[in-house]
DNA sequence: GATGATTTGTACGTATGTATA
DNA sequence: ATATACATACGTACAAATCAT
């Protein structure tokens, strides 16, 4: 959107910090702090925090200070729910969309994390698995549908840490993505549909089990 | 968000123009003369211009002026395409979530205008046409699915001008709409999708018969 | 609940990059 | 294509509201 300026670094900077659990949610974003930290006045920090307002990140409250975003329970319900409707979508219109090459692509990185499942590596799993989904976001071809559909897995990921933690939610993971790659490969939108779908209910009860504890 | 501020004030009035249509795609949006219209500085204008530039209504490149924004045609189809995909999901949970007030305000809301198509009032349609859509956007009952599928709905509501302009379109859409009450009053989730499914299709027909003249 | 300290909200000035002749 | 005019990006100062004691 805005690029070179020192409002867009700063807004990366914090999504990113956010996203990734640096910040996590409810911690006090001060201004001036932030200012410090960026070597800027406040002036190109609060436009970062009002975009990150926007976008959801952020909640903003008139004369006081920003927090990073710790929507209630019901709305994480809400949200979960709606990330598995919007994958779901991805997954059926991508069974119909995806040229030769994408579905080529798509099955290569499923065969390339079979191995990384045997190696039991978590984390490379963690960028694979996003690198898949990405790919299914991109193969319905509709940019916006793929625009609201990272937004509000980047809004979720602050929750969602550790998914892949447990042993054996690899392995389980991974087999549920075979039945995706499946469905889309054979251009069974319903199917594709329905294997998201219980693909994304096990990662909305990896949730629930750790909002528990 | 942030209430009894100038940039609250001039962001919800830009947004205001932008959906009305009062400020059309493309317009030229200049720091210096909304801070004139509005008699503030440029600084809350330009903190109005970055929420409006994350939530899609205007868009912002760096140093150079922000216009109203004006998607491309595939843009436009893929989110007339994801607005039918979202109303057809917040029909299809109404119909499971709904409390007996809320099927009952939306039946009676139904009736009403059927008055409406039959004075062949337009205005008055679109106006109640909105508050229907609404009621099964709340009926839901997942907060976070009825604000992406009203910002969607902001989002293209610059380019759905006039839809209900043409003579019979009034009666067609208020007969959809009877199938959607219909499905959602039984409790059927997939008969309410597809109905809406099926009645936003005519929306969209609508915008493509608007797009080649 | 009141009050001082802190933080946000707005105005304005200058520098830098963009757009137009 | 170059230069001039112009709009945006950022810094600083002060007013107004919050928060913490």
């Amino acid at each position: 959107m805005l690029r070179r300026t020192s409002s867009e670094e700063i807004r990366r900077e914090l999504a990113a910090r956010i996203i990734a659990g640096t910040l996590a949610p409810g911690t006090v974003l001060d201004e001036s702090q932030i200012a410090a930290d960026f070597t800027v006045s406040r002036t190109p920090v609060r436009e970062a925090l009002r975009q990150l307002g926007a976008s959801g990140l952020v909640e903003q409250r008139a004369h006081a200070r920003a927090i990073v975003a710790q929507p209630g329970e019901d709305k994480l319900r809400g949200m979960f729910e709606v990330m598995g409707d919007l994958e779901a979508l991805c997954a059926g219109k991508a069974a119909l969309a995806m040229d030769r090459n994408e579905r080529a692509a798509l099955d290569a990185l499923h065969i390339e994390m079979a191995a990384i499942v045997r190696d039991g590596d978590a984390g490379g799993y963690a960028e694979a698995n996003d690198a898949f989904h990405g790919a299914i976001y991109d193969g319905a071809h509709n940019d916006y549908l793929a625009e609201i559909t990272r937004a509000t897995r980047q809004r979720l990921s602050p929750f969602r840490r550790a998914q892949f933690g447990a042993l054996g939610r690899l392995g389980r993971s991974h087999a549920e993505h075979g039945a995706i790659v499946d469905a889309i490969l054979q251009g069974d939108g319903e199917a594709a549909m329905q294997a998201m779908r219980a693909h994304i209910a096990i990662v909305e009860t990896a949730y629930q089990d750790l909002a528990r504890s």
